[in-house]
DNA sequence: AATACGGGGAT
DNA sequence: ATCCCAGTATT
């Protein structure tokens, strides 16, 4: 590949880092694998200060990989609870497991065995790798692909996996081998305060001398997506069945969203559908036998998902006699809910529409 | 190669 | 409303 200013890029982002402002992390600096893995999973797709209170959470909650295997599985997701991409909490506490079973409660110390760690791909393999072990690989996170594109003006579209292997290839040639983990950190921190998004701040940018985006000044043109959009609508309708201080509840399994975390019972319909039709249905009237069971309410909310919006309406019944529950439904007191993790769509129904039966 | 997977902040 | 965030797994 040829790219010119490759040299300029390297000397002008570390002279910058060395002097200039560096966002005080509480996982910056350090060199214990498993607290860098545990910020790194955290920080998937996620903004350093929305992470932060979780890591802090964590950190308190289980100190070291062995108190995190050990952990119960409910315990782990009610943490993780609002962070969203469930997925990761999952493959944490798993990997976790997998590294006190297998690997005797320690990371390995390269890249390739990190990267087949479930929930470690090339990013996060690249940070542990840097960051606990200084190893020269390369983080390509969004803003180093901002970062790159803009830099070198590159029209390769980042969102592919030939766009990844391309940017991957670059920044593996410009990290230098003997601080990869100062590179990785400063290039982050230029993406993250100066070559945002939107409204880059090219002004007083290390790199404007050289950055081909803005010499062109089109830097708000890099770096190239290529933009897919489908939205999916989706009709949850919850039944909120109290008996006494008692309601059900499910751990939602399927390959969905939300997986891991748990639910009212819930009836899905290709719209908005009303009580005459939802009781009918078995899966709620097997739940309310005949005659002893009273409507109280009904509330609608919305979640805006990244491909999917979520229309919820929740039906508030009370009971006078206790609920058949079928596996895997469980009957647990309102003021047990708080163990367990929940969608945000009903911790925020839970926390305006019943506070009174949660203490 | 395309798609799914959350929730929140900024504009 | 739209974009994007210290990405990964699955199909």
């Amino acid at each position: 590949m040829d790219f010119t200013h490759q040299k300029e890029f390297t000397r002008l982002l570390l002279d910058w880092h060395r002097k200039e402002n560096r966002r005080e992390m509480p996982w910056k600096g350090i060199r214990d694998p498993y607290r860098i893995w545990l910020a790194e999973i955290i920080l998937q797709q996620t903004r350093v200060e929305q992470g932060r209170e979780y890591y802090e959470r964590f950190v308190e909650a289980y100190p070291t990989l062995a108190d995190l295997a050990a952990a119960r599985e409910e315990e782990v997701f009610r943490l993780w609870q609002g962070l969203g991409y469930y997925n990761r909490c999952r493959n944490l506490l798993h990997t976790a497991r997998e590294l006190m079973k297998s690997h005797g409660g320690v990371f390995p110390k390269n890249y390739e065995e990190l990267l087949s760690l479930k929930g470690i791909g090339p990013y996060t393999a690249a940070a542990i790798a840097s960051f606990a072990f200084d190893l020269p690989h390369a983080v390509v996170d969004g803003n180093v692909l901002r970062v790159l594109a803009r830099y070198f003006a590159l029209h390769t579209p980042i969102d592919t996996p030939a766009g990844k292997k391309y940017f991957t290839r670059l920044a593996n040639e410009l990290i230098p081998p003997e601080e990869p983990a100062i590179f990785n950190q400063a290039i982050m921190d230029l993406g993250a305060t100066i070559c945002k998004p939107q409204a880059p701040n090219c002004g007083q940018c290390p790199l404007n001398s050289f950055c081909k985006a803005f010499h062109q000044r089109k830097q708000e043109q890099f770096p190239v997506k290529l933009t897919r959009k489908t939205i999916r609508e989706r009709y949850f309708h919850y039944l909120v069945c109290w008996f006494g201080d008692k309601t059900i509840i499910r751990k939602r399994e399927e390959k969905d969203i939300w997986c891991g975390l748990y639910e009212f019972p819930m009836i899905e319909r290709e719209r908005l559908a009303g009580k005459e039709l939802l009781l009918e249905d078995p899966a709620w009237k097997n739940l309310l036998p005949d005659g002893c069971w009273e409507l109280k309410g009904i509330t609608e909310r919305k979640q805006q998902l990244t491909h999917q919006l979520i229309h919820a309406r929740f039906f508030y019944v009370e009971t006078t006699r206790e609920p058949r529950i079928l596996s895997p439904q469980i009957l647990v007191q309102g003021k047990q809910l708080h163990q367990y993790a929940f969608p945000g769509i009903i911790v925020r129904y839970l926390h305006c529409v019943q506070q009174p039966l949660l203490l």
